[in-house]
RNA sequence: GGCGGCAUAGCCAAGUGGUAAGGCGGCGGUCUGCAAAACCGCUAUACCCCGGUUCGAAUCCGGGUGCCGCCUCCA
């Protein structure tokens, strides 16, 4: 299996370097509501986790919540709100949508304030390695010390624009030093630290959450491409300065989301909650929607394509309600792996679950349409689909009776009835179809 | 100023040297009480532009144009 990564540029063979495969997932700020563009990141991730497992990998993958910093701090202060409230309503909220799109559970979702102590001792590290000095109670990183940083965003200490956005504070020595521990100011919440009350920077959480739970030197870190810089490379450069190890061995990033061509950013209020697209979509075509696009291509948010994804899949599931799984062969394997095995091609691997559909249903009624059942159905479980029924076993048997109902109805030609049961059912969201051999229905949405 | 990404049919989107996957839509047909679904056929002489390399390029090289992003917090 091959993997870009983003540190090399290249997409380069993944072999795991141990037992098990780690895989850390930048999750969120916990500032506000996830949005759809968020879901594009652990969606990516849920599909990598997925296939290696489907490989025959074991994975430990942890994805943590930045559950304090500047912005809930003051987002609290402004509503008055308990700050540790706030956060974890906003994590309730990400559950319930994560879980909402089928997204494999992480084996650990650590967040920084469980982890001052660990937070601390690393800090406490890079000071006594020379890579940490403090001013006013803070801790910054000097840059120029990492004689690497800038490999990962390919950028140069030099050619950079500090200041070019944002006022350059004059306390660090270099302008892209940057926090590794904050004094608290007054009103603001606290830990005790050698270097007096404060918080941990935004960068130091991942470091050492990460090489706690997965090793100092572990496989797999993903998140959006906009974490590059400056995120990532100062976990680089504060997780290598204070181990002397290597830190990840594969950055995988995945594109933006974008909004009426503008990049979606919860600072801008430039987005749409997550909740709100799952009012009006299916899981499963918000999945779709995503994984028809390659996870590293741009990508615009579209309501015209969401509703395509919709009927696509309904397509899909109507094929695999009308045919029944048999057989343990999974067709057309080798296919779906070669896309997946490269670089994650889910644009590939969809068309050639497509093209099975197809032929399934062009053999609707034989043998072969139901191993084409059980293959698709495997496929689509590897990709994350949730193909379980949506209803109860007490509401199948009703549906069915009202379907027996309609069927002697017709049989005695009273159209006009069995017309307004077939109307009334889809209103519902149940589509009736009338075959040659009976009357087939499913549940949309 | 530096760095990176993208440009393929009506729309979305794979394809990185051998003659254009897949999805959605559209048109014609089969089937049907009607509807729907499904199936069949058609829907890019062609991949932003110009030049080059090659027997052969959407794919490689050079030069343009356009759009997006990063160098602030952001998934």
């Amino acid at each position: 299996m091959r993997l870009k990564n983003t540190l090399t540029n290249i997409k380069e063979e993944f072999q795991p370097l141990g037992d098990r495969v780690g895989i850390y997932t930048c999750g969120m700020t916990v500032q506000t509501i996830p949005h759809i563009g968020h879901m594009k990141t652990f969606i990516t991730a849920d599909v990598l986790k997925r296939y290696l497992i489907f490989k025959g990998y074991q994975v430990t993958h942890v994805t943590n919540f930045t559950d304090i910093d500047d912005k809930i701090i003051i987002k609290a202060k402004e509503s008055g709100e308990d700050w540790r409230a706030l956060a974890q309503r906003n994590i309730d909220i990400f559950f319930k949508v994560s879980d909402h799109l089928n997204i494999m559970r992480a084996d650990y979702y650590p967040r920084a304030t469980q982890f001052i102590e660990e937070i601390i001792s690393l800090i406490d590290r890079l000071i006594q390695r020379g890579f940490g000095y403090i001013v006013d109670g803070d801790v910054y990183f000097p840059v120029e010390r990492f004689p690497k940083y800038g490999q990962l965003a390919k950028k140069e200490l030099k050619e950079l624009m500090p200041g070019a956005r944002v006022a350059v504070d004059e306390k660090k020595r270099h302008p892209l030093d940057f926090a590794l521990w904050k004094a608290a100011k007054e009103g603001e919440p606290w830990w005790y630290s050698p270097w007096g009350k404060g918080r941990p920077g935004w960068h130091i959480e991942c470091s050492a959450m990460s090489m706690y739970l997965l090793g100092e030197t572990f496989d797999i870190h993903t998140g959006a491409e906009d974490l590059i810089f400056p995120h990532h490379e100062n976990e680089i450069a504060q997780s290598v300065s204070a181990t002397g190890k290597n830190f990840v061995r594969f950055w995988i990033h995945n594109t933006w989301l974008s909004l009426s061509g503008e990049k979606m950013s919860k600072s801008t209020g430039h987005y749409l909650t997550a909740e709100e697209i799952l009012q009006k979509y299916s899981p499963q075509a918000i999945r779709l929607f995503f994984l028809k696009s390659h996870y590293r291509m741009p990508q615009e948010y579209d309501e015209d394509r969401l509703k395509e994804a919709e009927l696509a899949f309904d397509r899909v599931r109507a094929f695999l309600n009308r045919v029944e799984p048999i057989g343990e062969e999974v067709l057309r394997l080798t296919d779906f792996e070669a896309a997946m095995d490269d670089d994650l091609n889910t644009p590939k691997a969809l068309g050639i679950i497509f093209e099975l559909v197809r032929e399934g249903y062009e053999k609707i009624d034989s043998s072969e349409a139901k191993k084409i059942a059980h293959s698709v159905r495997v496929l689509l479980e590897v990709l994350g689909f949730d193909l379980a029924p949506s209803i109860s076993g007490r509401e199948k048997a009703l549906i069915e009776e009202l379907i027996r109902l309609r069927s002697n109805l017709r049989r005695e030609k009273r159209y006009d009835l069995a017309d307004q049961i077939r109307s009334r059912l889809k209103e519902l969201g149940v589509i009736v179809e009338d075959k040659r051999e009976g009357s087939i229905w499913r549940v949309v949405r």
